[in-house]
DNA sequence: GACGCCGTTCCGATTACTCGAACAGACGCC
DNA sequence: GGCGTCTGTTCGAGTAATCGGAACGGCGTC
């Protein structure tokens, strides 16, 4: 036998933890409550091995169980976990002031990014407070996952990684065409990555979605290293591309590096 | 053989499961950074087993290491997991816009909470959008826990529990001072649970702390639980109990019974 | 009432797990 | 420089925790 070449990781691996761990993440997509039966199907594991794990989540308070249906639901236990993962954050707990500040000088939603391989993950986000405001809206909420090439956010953040670390992460990438100004090659992203690096943020005209604008600058840390990145997101009848820059352009950058400097970065 | 009298679910429990989330919950209490020792230490394993979670965790991504402290934190996977635990709430998602309505027509702080043991859990959290507002932050954000007993929200949520339900929750309460006027008793909690499920509503007046008062009402889902419950939040010197109730209460019951409805509750 | 599906329980076979021991590196201390 | 002790990590052999098939009871539906 040879052994040790298959599975993913060889030696040091739970696999009892890993499947109760996939068990958790079904429930990510779409509906909410699962049975057991289901569930099994989802992770490819027998009724009776996966009624073992959901007995175990389910006294640990991981997930709860429907009186009724006798399907399963997330427990709040799972909201501990995200919260402390949340909190853990430094970068976010320092920034969220200055977020704060910036929605309310400009009037627009602003939002704070992490990069999680080729997604951007939201981590904060202040809805503009103006009541007349253009609603931008596509169903975004902290946790919520878009991919980093067609998003302000994503650009500044991939401007900053290492290349060896920015090219793994550009392999992994489908350049899916989501707006009309979508940049759809890695050659065209480079490119543009490059004069992301160069001017310090990154502009986002409708190559997300149809009216939908943004600047983004980078968050550092004391290393140097792009933790996050802050946005401000408009609708395109609001300003024009050259206004995004030469009014909120600043106000942006400055809040971002007045975040950089509490996480301890030295401008060079 | 006994056997199956011992431990806590004697059967169907899985052991690698419960401790690999047991290191996970681990980074819930202060340094968000640990090592494979002190983890084994945490939960009582050897190093070499602990190693073997921990390493599972991170090639899941539910753990990161610092490339420099070899250290490990909470990754952006364990983020997703809390995340769709929020999100699968059918409640917050519909009470949401309500309740920025309901903090712009008020300008205080609005904050919606659900019930988990003898904790309320906060679930959405809208702050004052006056900037001259006093600020009130106990430092509380999304999926903070506050004791049940001496909040609005709590209070409201255990006045529409079921009887048995209320007792066997009020049985774990630790009745600690923690304002000038806090309930110090069971025999008192009960009296004041009995007037909050009369008049609707639940007041807190310096129970939780010093300056704080708030209102507080009910969400209840088509089944007529009280599923979530929604406060305003204000400082003493801003508003008298009168007002409070008089000037707000009104806003505050009709925001609630908005969301009630939009759940399918009918009103008796 | 027979079927299909569900969640749940039981059991023996087996496989994945446990822990001690050992390694390499980092740090502090004489 | 050479201890001593702390890391994180790897390996291996023994064992205990896990696996999935089979069976039970409860629901709907045809």
């Amino acid at each position: 036998m040879v052994g040790t070449a298959d599975g993913e990781a060889g030696t040091s691996h739970s696999q009892s933890l890993e499947r109760g761990l996939l068990i958790l993440s079904a429930f990510r997509s779409g509906q909410p409550q699962l049975g057991v039966s289901e569930l099994g199907r989802c992770v490819g594991l027998s009724r009776s091995t996966t009624h073992r794990y959901v007995a175990t989540l389910a006294t640990l308070g991981y997930l709860q169980q429907d009186e009724e249906t006798k399907k399963y639901r997330l427990g709040p236990r799972v909201l501990d976990l995200g919260f402390s993962a949340i909190n853990s954050m430094e970068v976010r707990e320092v920034a969220a002031p200055h977020l704060r500040r910036l929605s309310d000088a400009t009037g627009f939603t602003v939002n704070m990014a992490i990069l999680d391989g080729n997604d951007i993950v939201y981590v904060e986000r202040c809805r503009s407070t103006r009541p007349g405001q253009r609603e931008i809206d596509l169903n975004l909420h902290i946790g919520s996952r878009l991919p980093a090439y067609c998003t302000s956010l994503g650009k500044v953040l991939l401007a900053h990684l290492s290349p060896p670390l920015r090219d793994a992460v550009l392999d992994g990438v489908d350049f899916a065409r989501r707006g009309p100004n979508t940049i759809t090659s890695r050659r065209g992203l480079l490119a543009e990555l490059e004069r992301v690096r160069e001017q310090g943020f990154a502009l986002n005209n409708e190559e997300l979605a149809y009216g939908l604008r943004s600047i983004a600058a980078p968050i550092f840390d004391f290393h140097g290293d792009a933790v996050a990145a802050v946005n401000l997101a408009v609708h395109s009848s609001m300003i024009s591309m050259q206004d995004l820059v030469a009014r909120l352009g600043g106000t942006l950058r400055r809040a971002a590096a007045e975040v950089s400097a509490h996480l301890g970065h030295q401008p060079a």
